[in-house]
RNA sequence: GGCAGCGUGGCCGAGUGGCUUAGGCAAGGGACUGCAAAUCCCUGUACGCGGGUUCGAUUCCCGCCGCUGCCUCCA
């Protein structure tokens, strides 16, 4: 049975869905201002790799992921670029998705917009304020968290000690430093909808609670994010759906930060703090193995090395897959190997183990020819989302009459002409190894 | 200042009160090969520092040092 860790109790603790048999997750997707950077790409993973598992041990999975198309730093950079911020939002999405599709994460099953739902939005914070829990000031509506019961949930933290760590505001019109806007009133020329508290845009939290109750309903199962929203973000939703007197997630998973050594990183890689750039970089699987040889909840530090040895490790599963691509179709998956990745990953999700299981079963396919193991291997790495290239990649003629010039050459014996073949067939890029059926050749 | 976490062999990164003490990459040796490549086999170097508990600690407790995240927009 499957134990995830729930940031709310602080332990692992064994996931049971409201509903048997189906699981329903809302997971915080991107402000789309800006290209995604290394954080998105773990956390696309992470949530990727819950919704493989959970889909893969016979859960039916709804899988709900917002994009954030209203905010701050899209109005900014508007305003800064001089055109209108649709522009921005529509440009930023696509990209966003090509990306992650580049990444392997599979799409979500709804994309609500935070644009999309400003009429139920407004009618919430209508309703906060009719019950008193939401206040108006000069520039907005605010939540006061005093009124809610168990603030400080995920911030493990009293409300007096989460007052004390809170920086001094500018906004003297709140109740409290911890008090957050439902609501931002328009300042002139940006961006505003109707609303009876004065036109303006819903603040960054409101829309979670919303669009997640909306499309899964009260007490859905499993709400994810970064653990750097823990705090105030998941907070202040939870806050609002206590405060309407609705239960709201049963489980909050939290994935933790990739970590990058400023200078270090900056000297040996460039500007990969960009997801895209990374992925012109590097095989974008590479990272996803990265990501998933570390627990979801570790830290993980990218660099130039890391990725090298990734990219190594991943090589190598390529070379396994080569060798028993189309060969286990039918073939029953090594028990065994199967119930290591399960022990594992029932385990909150014990990828580091998970991930050695795969690298066991793909030895012991290579040692003995052994397709029980190797179909374990095709199998883990799925669900892991390793996607295994077996196929051939397609070689010119001319490539490919230069390897049949080869096995002429070898079966002459005449080594200096093979070596001669070799070496300029490796200049150009290609990969020769001989096998028994003569010289083989692949992309480097 | 408050909260949370981390410090493992050349590197990344699991794990455990004693047992053959993950896995990947790199290194060295060997098998295979005309030579390679791929693959397989073998090998080395470990648990930040100081105490404590214990028959025994890398694993538990305390202190220290160092590092990180959150407390403000953030995946």
């Amino acid at each position: 049975m499957l134990h995830l860790f729930d940031t709310a109790r602080g332990a692992v603790v064994p996931f049971e869905p409201s509903t048997p048999g189906k699981v329903s997750i809302y997971a915080c997707g991107p402000t789309v201002y800006g290209p995604p950077h290394l954080g998105h790409g773990r956390n696309q993973v992470s949530y990727d790799l819950l919704r493989r598992y959970l889909a893969w041990s016979g859960f039916e999975v709804t899988f709900v992921s917002n994009i954030t198309d209203i905010d701050d730093k899209i109005i900014e950079r508007a305003r800064n670029e001089e055109r209108p911020w649709q522009d921005i939002t529509r440009r930023c999405e696509d990209v966003w998705f090509q990306g992650m599709d580049r990444l392997g994460i599979l799409r979500p099953d709804h994309t609500p917009h935070a644009t999309g739902y400003v009429d139920e939005m407004v009618a919430l914070i209508q309703r906060l304020v009719d019950r008193d829990v939401a206040y108006a000031t000069s520039d907005g509506v605010y939540l006061d968290v005093s009124q809610v019961e168990g603030y400080g949930l995920l911030a493990h933290g009293e409300l007096d000690q989460l007052r004390s760590g809170a920086r001094i505001e500018a906004n003297e019109e709140k109740r409290s430093p911890l008090d957050f806007a439902l609501w931002k009133l328009a300042k002139p020329g940006e961006p505003s909808w109707p609303a009876p508290f004065g036109d303006g845009r819903p603040g960054w939290h409101t829309e979670c609670v919303v669009m997640s109750l909306d499309l899964l309903g009260e007490g859905f199962d499993i709400h994810a994010g970064g653990n750097d929203l823990q705090f105030p973000h998941h907070e202040n939703e939870r806050a609002q759906a206590v405060a309407e007197g609705k239960r709201f997630a049963n489980l909050w998973f939290h994935h933790g930060m990739v970590e990058i050594d400023g200078e270090k990183m900056s000297k040996s890689l460039g500007n990969v703090s960009n997801l895209l750039d990374l992925m012109d970089a590097y095989d974008p699987r590479a990272f996803r193995l990265l990501v998933l040889r570390a627990h979801y909840r570790s830290p993980i530090d990218v660099s130039d090395d890391s990725m090298r040895d990734a990219e190594a490790a991943i090589a190598r599963l390529d070379g396994f897959a080569r060798r028993f691509a189309g060969r286990v179709d039918g073939v029953d998956a090594d028990p065994a190997s199967i119930e290591r990745f399960r022990t594992a990953m029932d385990d909150d999700l014990k990828t580091p183990t998970a991930v050695a299981t795969l690298f066991d079963a793909v030895n012991r396919a290579n040692k003995d020819d052994d397709l029980e193991a190797a179909a374990a291997a095709f199998e883990i790495a799925g669900v892991l989302g390793l996607e295994l290239r077996g196929e051939a990649a397609s070689v010119p003629d001319e490539v490919l009459a230069r390897a049949r010039d080869r096995d002429e050459a070898r079966a002459a014996k005449d080594w200096a002409a093979a070596d001669q073949i070799r070496d300029e067939l490796t200049a150009a890029g290609w990969v020769v190894e001989d096998t028994a059926d003569g010289t083989t050749v692949r992309p480097g």
